[in-house]
DNA sequence: TTGTAGGCGTTATCAC
DNA sequence: GTGATAACGCCTACAA
């Protein structure tokens, strides 16, 4: 396998000095056009190509890179929200490198660290539900840094959340209002920030209709949509719920696996939008969140700052909303 | 905001020379205890952080990221295979920075000279359909180069594959095993390879059921779950097909979404499981791919080459299976 | 318009 | 064990 050719070898080939080379791709004009004949000729012959690594350690020269950590690229969710970083971060000439956590702390710290040896110009996080370092304990400098689907942790940073709270509670009135009193609750882990905050919804909305939070339908181990649908199948079982807020993706789904097994249904909505929601048996309403446009002002936050942008770090709450297609109401019969 | 501290900085704040505080970085043992608590402390004290852009120009050195080019990092397989690639090379150390081609030739061919400009340690691709250059043009060193989902287009490089032809082949089979005489491929555009071969599959089965391809009812316009549907909507009313080879998840749901509107449906097989098929009724048949299998095959792939491995390039085609739910057969009246 | 000198932050060589 | 010194590939002053 040949070297990579240098500046040097163009510089050499061409019979002009290395600075020519260097103006001619970097696209200065200034260059008599017999020699930036001969220098595109050499580049050519050679195959040049520059090493925007190297040109990267130079101050004031960046990778123009941005970094972007999370729990799961593999999670539709993130690979949504990544791909509208990566559009507006491409439109401005910016690479993206992903890293997944696992929702592991230390490791999402490992990659983070790995991120700012590589020197990228800006970071996107979406912290682990336990966030092992604090971020007032890395050393400075820290590039535009933007929280993504979670409060800052660090006071310096902007962050870009949808109302999850507000969402939750749209979805539990809607319950509500179409006859349910005993509304269960099906989601993950309260560690986890998005939950406790659509925790909290469920419960303002209870309060709204007069109605207690029953600790016994508050289910928060539904981790898979296999989980999911066994809390599910053990509602509609022992008849404890006759309302089900499903308060993610997975336990939307798993919620109607287990109706689907019991062979009736209760009234549902769910937390997040999914590609066959219209499918279901009636339609499933579901709160949906805008998950590109989070994507994309987390990037343009990023961008801003690093175009000069200086007003003060905020954090942007983002609207949700509730479509209705039928599931919230009660089995006809 | 700082200037990143360097080695330098560290060696005059521990009173050493730069090449004992590189040692000290590197792991090196050989190196006095006293010293290299005073090098520690520096560390901390300056909050120094290794530039891993500015090591990796030194020869043999290099940046420990491989690139991955594909069209769109929002479709879920995609994401999973950039998952699966993910996992393979951080097990590695290696980082992992994606790019979406949007299936434009030309965007695809940018993004892969960006990568190399960024010196990736190696490069996996799935080629858009209209592929713009030749590889063969594009002047070495090529570092190790995988084809993923998608046949070799340069003859120095390894490629991984499903066996699309073999998968979509069985769909059809078990399809007209149910009874089927008259089984309509739904699917896009056969500028796709993957389409092509699928076609061809579900040519050869018909071949082999001794059916003839009936050119009306293969329909290769199916770019959205919207179109499949308005196709198989189409396919419904006038009673030209008695079954439907779904050949990609978009055309399963528009399928399905067609069913649901007219109220009646067709036996079905599609490619490519889905999170919800088992929430159909009857649960959806599909041909299922290991798409992880493939992202983490193409990833050993590429890190064996950098371990040196020399042996022939090679060409890996995947198995794909066929889940027999109930969707392919007839609709019990 | 062109070229020389120097430095970016790191690692390698090779004396000490 | 330690440290000058010279690269790596590129870019910015500053001269010529």
């Amino acid at each position: 396998m040949p070297r990579n050719p240098t500046m040097n070898d163009v510089a050499r080939e061409a019979r002009v000095s290395l600075k020519t080379v260097s103006r001619h791709v970097n696209g200065e004009t200034n260059i008599d056009p017999e020699l930036a004949a001969r220098i595109g000729a050499a580049i050519v012959k050679l195959g040049y190509r520059r090493n925007l690594s190297a040109a990267s350690i130079r101050p004031g020269r960046t990778s123009k890179t941005i970094g972007l950590v999370f729990s799961d690229l593999a999670n539709p969710y993130y690979s949504t929200l990544a791909r509208a970083v990566e559009s507006v971060a491409d439109a401005a000439g910016y690479l993206l490198t992903i890293a997944s956590s696992n929702e592991e702390g230390p490791r999402h710290d490992r990659l983070v660290d790995r991120l700012l040896e590589q020197r990228v110009d800006g970071l996107i996080v979406v912290p682990p539900r336990h966030a092992a370092r604090d971020w007032s304990e890395v050393p400075p400098p820290i590039p535009p840094l933007v929280f993504l689907d979670r409060p800052a942790l660090f006071s310096g940073a902007d962050a870009v959340l949808a109302d999850n709270a507000g969402g939750a509670r749209d979805a539990t009135l809607a319950l509500s209002r179409a006859g349910a009193r005993r509304i269960a609750f099906v989601g993950d882990s309260p560690d986890i920030h998005t939950m406790r905050e659509r925790h909290a919804g469920y419960a303002a909305a209870l309060a709204e209709a007069g109605m207690a939070v029953d600790d016994s339908l508050t289910i928060t181990t539904a981790h898979t949509k296999e989980q999911a649908e066994r809390a599910v199948g053990a509602l509609l079982r022992d008849d404890s719920a006759d309302a089900v807020f499903a308060a993610n993706n997975r336990s939307t789904i798993g919620a109607l696996l287990a109706f689907q097994q019991a062979g009736r249904r209760l009234p549902l909505v769910g937390f997040d939008d999914f590609e066959t929601s219209l499918l279901g048996n009636p339609p499933v309403s579901v709160v949906s969140q805008d998950i590109e446009l989070m994507g994309r002002t987390a990037a343009e936050s990023v961008l801003g700052r690093l175009r000069g942008d200086t007003s003060p770090v905020s954090t942007r709450v983002l609207p949700t909303w509730l479509i209705l297609r039928g599931s919230e109401k009660p089995e006809r019969n």
